[in-house]
DNA sequence: GTTCTTGCAAAGGCTTTGCAGTTCT
DNA sequence: AGAACTGCAAAGCCTTTGCAAGAAC
């Protein structure tokens, strides 16, 4: 698979006139981003360290934590940190923005999103004088799968079919 | 100041007949939770632990780490990971349920909370087939101090008497 | 006396950094 | 050639854990 990384031709830090910190491409960061493309989302750097081993096998794990930083930094790629402390990385761009639904239980990730909660974010950030920038959305819970007895699926399925 | 702090009298944690693994009152304990209680929010392991250093000097942050956890488990102090991986704790009960504002620019917090938004949270919950136990909202941005220019505060400004 | 708690130091996990060699422009 | 990129190993940071001594019940 070919992908289009685009990565950018002029400097993207500027420091002083003397050293242009211009980005280069790297066989390392496409490897990396596109490991990242190819592969599930909400992957931590070890396991996009693995991936990416696959394809150069070898890449170095501070190779990776540079490549994520700089791709964040390019807004190719958007990282979230969950309640764990351990960053997550997905594709940014190639899909809409998203919350997380997180199951304490399994440990799965489910993406989400209600654009009336989204609106609602902006107006509370306004009602204190805040700039909105970004917004994490993390809920918890058990997943279908996990919630238990079937007595629960169940009202858990009367409860969707109403909300929907 | 005088605190009343309310420590299990009862087993907290039984893991077999013979060992109970009751809570025992302790004087760190103490001393950690008074420190939560009568200092500002949001503060981490190492603040509290200088705080608590104040009312007895030769704890250690061991201590600190187990005693917040405990407390955790408790319910009477509640743990937030915002997105620089460090933890900060609240004292829980005291205040009600709140979400964050954190300020990008000067790293500040405020606390915020819209029960629509808490409302939405649980239909999103629902529609996935999610059993919601809890969740997390962190919105970041400017404050308005860190706005900038005048111009920006004024819209901001604007905008927030249009919101209320 | 048993069980829990503590301080210290060591270790753990995740991430960053220093350095010398390599690659890109 | 100059500047950026890389791998390795070492260090950093926050947090947890092992252990022997102390405190609570």
């Amino acid at each position: 698979m070919i992908i289009v990384i685009n990565m950018p031709k002029k400097p993207f830090i500027k420091r002083r006139p003397g050293a242009c910190r211009a980005a280069r491409r790297s066989s390392r960061r496409d490897a990396i981003l596109e490991a990242l493309i190819s592969g599930p989302g909400h992957r931590n750097a070890e396991q996009i360290h693995a991936a990416a081993r696959k394809r150069l096998p070898g890449i170095g794990i501070a190779t990776v934590y540079r490549a994520l930083k700089f791709l964040c930094g390019c807004g190719k790629i958007s990282e979230f940190i969950p309640a764990d402390g351990v960053a997550r990385y997905e594709p940014a761009g190639s899909r809409a923005h998203h919350d997380h639904l997180i199951c304490t239980s399994c440990g799965s990730f489910i993406e989400a999103v209600d654009p009336e909660i989204e609106r609602l974010q902006g107006r509370l950030a306004a009602r204190h004088g805040f700039k909105l920038s970004s917004h994490k959305l993390e809920i918890y819970g058990l997943c279908p799968g996990c919630a238990g007895t079937g007595a629960a699926r169940n009202a858990l399925r009367r409860r969707t079919r109403k909300a929907r």
